[in-house]
DNA sequence: TTGTTCCGTATATTTTTTATACGTATACTT
DNA sequence: AAGTATACGTATAAAAAATATACGGAACAA
């Protein structure tokens, strides 16, 4: 039996247990009926379907703690994200000020990305009126939107510019808000976007100027135990990444080595 | 008939209807059977008990569309945070490189976590050896870890420091991993984290250098139409908002006008 | 000892979901 | 204009999932 043949509601059960595991090294039965409001009976069905899937290294009941738990080696069925980790780790009740920060407070229009993701699945480009952050100037144009970026924070679209004659990343928020979008059909067809079809492969190591104590825990902190942290991103999302990881400013703790290129085939 | 009588797989279907018709504006059957799973008959259920729920300016049936179609005032019934939105609009298939930032690689030691976590449910404290990445000496040191905190990108702990006699936050990749560390009973009761329990209210505007036109842009993105963007978040975890919003550095968006403190009751 | 709280299992019952069939409306093809 | 495909809907019987309930064992605390 594997995760994939299991429903979906029982194979997120699964999947949250295979976390408490992993991060926290015990579950209970309660961890389930808690979470997912299931039943003890159904609950201990999932510890019984977790563990077959779990060959070598399983969880095992310790009487006297009342919970299972993880061996020393366990090995997660799933990877998680952080988010996920959090989700595991934290304690707070729901009534409380949360332990994370506020919710990433972005604020993406309803109307604005129902009229972008219109245009992005029917293939048809819109007018917008879109403030320049440089200029500070407010124009109209014609833009193709191709697709919804996330850079971690907020959301943004990658759209071909009519005016730039290329493929750019836009901000939502920087659209004049508008009534009624005008829309229409996309006459010839777009040109390929090759910065999004290129992959920036871009090899980092500790700044320099960090001592060899310091250089350990930021490549601990990054999970990399080789000289090298080798990250892979879309060529047009490379300044996001600088942006969120910092590259470019002057505490940077990791520093950029070289960065290679290589086309993607589309998918 | 509310949200909370249903069961949690049922509810969370319902919630992805929900953002389908708050972001996308439209959603059909098919988004359901696709990412849940389950029969077409279910998911025409699910649209009959999604409906039921929402008294006014319900979607509705569009024939031509072949879609059922959100109203232009169109009320969710539960918030979003910005991943799920982007987990509704984004159309990159499974197997090609994301339209995301590559997963916040940090990283987390399993068992490290599995000792604060333990060391957390139980009141007790661990010795570590933390790594100052100031000074850049590593010095054992007892902790007694209170909860885990998330800043977004990586997950950090708070704890009691001995050496210190006050409540810090730190950060598992400065723990020298160990093949296990000690423990022990919590003799005397710990003081008040203060910190923790202080809320700090935090009014921010759009920097003064910007522009009307760009003001306007970033009280849209930050989505407040009043003079002042109000941010309340623990006073312990302030730092780490400083860090995120990118408050301090030179080319902010936003700056502090003033922050106020509130005791906040144990919960 | 007794009572409590975890765990487990087993049964019958209820709820949820599927499979299937059939009907309607729109759009596309011939 | 007729036929085909594909959305949507509904209804029914059947299968699967989950519950309620009861009972047993191990650890632990009073």
């Amino acid at each position: 039996m594997t995760l994939d043949d299991l429903k979906h509601a029982q194979r997120q059960r699964l999947l949250f247990l295979d976390r408490c595991f992993t991060w926290r090294g015990v579950a209970r039965r309660r961890d389930l009926t808690e979470r997912f409001g299931i039943s003890t009976a159904q609950a201990a069905n999932d510890f019984r379907a977790y563990l077959s899937l779990i060959t070598k290294d399983a969880p095992e009941y310790d009487a006297h703690l009342k919970a299972y738990v993880a061996a020393r080696e366990h090995q997660p069925i799933a990877p998680s994200s952080m988010l996920d980790v959090f989700g595991v780790l934290d304690t707070t009740s729901d009534d409380e000020l949360p332990a994370a920060l506020p919710r990433a407070k972005r604020w993406l229009d309803p109307y604005v990305a129902t009229v972008l993701h219109e245009a992005i699945s029917n293939h048809r480009k819109v007018r917008i009126a879109y403030t320049s952050m440089s200029s500070g100037e407010t124009a109209p144009q014609w833009v193709a939107p191709t697709r919804f970026i996330f850079d971690g924070e907020s959301i943004h679209f990658r759209a071909y510019s009519y005016k730039r004659g290329e493929y750019r990343n836009f901000h939502p928020a920087r659209i004049e808000p508008e009534n009624a979008f005008q829309a229409g059909e996309i006459e010839a067809p777009l040109p390929l976007d090759s910065e999004w079809h290129t992959l920036s492969i871009i090899w980092l190591r500790p700044s320099a100027r960090l001592s060899a104590a310091q250089a350990a825990v930021v490549k601990r902190e990054y999970g990399f135990s080789d000289d090298l942290l080798k990250v892979e991103v879309r060529k047009a999302l490379e300044f996001y990444l600088d942006r969120r990881w910092g590259l470019n400013e002057a505490g940077a703790r990791l520093e950029r080595v070289r960065t290679e290129h290589l086309p993607i085939e589309a998918g």
